[in-house]
DNA sequence: ATCGCATTGTAACTTTTGTTACTGTAAGTT
DNA sequence: AACTTACAGTAACAAAAGTTACAATGCGAT
């Protein structure tokens, strides 16, 4: 765990912290589509990514989904501080988008670290910034900008995601995402394939140009 | 204005905090419909708000707007604090929805008051949490629900927030902060008149029962 | 009062998105 | 091979939202 800790970490945490991180922190890996928290359970660990992804959801009342933004390497989640912080539910779902590896930290280190390393601070209130950020893309995405435009940059998020050009999605899952129906994603993709910027496959997507 | 702190954040901040902010500070009073803050500008102090009511706006390439979501007395800007931390440039707009006034804070202090005082640090952190929800309640509105829920809910906001059932604003106004056209929100408040729910008049709403 | 302008009401139409229903097809199972 | 099931293609239609155009009205300025 040390090793994975220094390399994605040095640079942003001081000794002292990392060494600390190692002694309490758990290492906790998860297989691609494995539930990592659901929407209403009490948070009790905070996460650092250190590979993998992982996918954040929200749902509403009739079980309609939508995806928020993805964590990479060296994120964490800023819900789940808030969480941490102030014993609340989780308002979202998250999902390992690849298989994922974690440091889980107590929450009980949270508030004393906050006060002891300079550095722990700034990469929360980065931590949170950069959520704030992805929050307001998505919200513009969603107010914007029409369906097809939505695809496109779901297309090129998930390519940048897993590093793929193939996604393996169904259109169905796609549809669920984006919080659309299943006829809809198909007619603008295959509008996509005809204008040669994609091309389709059973249960995957090719990028070619987008 | 150390009256104003004490009445307003006393129970927060401990007296230490308090007199620091009373130190170093500034009283700013804004008349309604002025601007605080624009998109692209640099930002230079926090604001804390005493009084009044400050709409924070979303806006696209296109000038299209959305209104994000109100703060109120006791609040701050988190889109203010991590601009601050990162000297990165506002992607929001800011104007006084009342008058308002507010405490400016050098943005120097920031960090200095993170290290030094707990309950500035929870202050800061409950910040963020409080707009990551009031981000995920207006991401639930846009993906969730049709035009029509989403003008309730706006109406219904307006008056908690002007404390107010008298709501002073053009259908066009309207239209600006959902995003749509004067012409949809002229039907669908047509409509709610005739539920009983509203009543119409030039230049103002009154919410009758929502 | 008359003018001018902003605001509101409304009809007719288009575009976008969502829904239903049915077909074809790939791929695994028996 | 026949069967089953999930996935994808597509047409036809419905609903929601956006657009254009124009009329009516309220209200302040002259």
């Amino acid at each position: 765990m040390l090793t994975d800790l220094k390399e994605n970490f040095t640079h942003i945490f001081e000794d002292a912290l990392i060494a600390e991180i190692n002694e309490v922190g758990i290492l906790k890996e998860v297989k691609e589509g494995e539930k990592l928290i659901e929407i209403g359970d009490y948070v009790r660990s905070m996460p650092l990514l250190i590979s993998g992804a992982v996918k954040i959801l929200r749902e509403d009342d009739n079980g309609d989904e939508l995806l928020l933004y993805f964590l990479e390497r060296g994120d964490t989640c800023a819900m789940t501080l808030t969480c941490c912080l102030g014993q609340k539910k989780s308002e979202i779902r998250a999902i390992a988008e690849l298989d994922t590896t974690l440091i889980m930290i107590p929450i009980q280190k949270m508030e004393e670290w906050t006060g002891k390393y300079k550095s722990w601070r700034n990469f929360v209130f980065q931590s949170y910034h950069e959520r704030l950020t992805e929050m307001l893309e998505t919200i513009d995405s969603i107010a914007f900008f029409n369906m097809d435009e939505r695809l496109v940059k779901y297309l090129q998020n998930k390519q940048k995601v897993t590093n793929d050009s193939l996604i393996n999605s169904t259109h169905q899952e796609i549809a669920y995402e984006l919080n659309t129906s299943r006829v809809v994603v198909s007619r603008l993709l295959k509008k996509l394939e005809s204008l040669g910027k994609i091309e389709l496959y059973r249960n995957s997507i090719k990028i070619v140009s987008l």
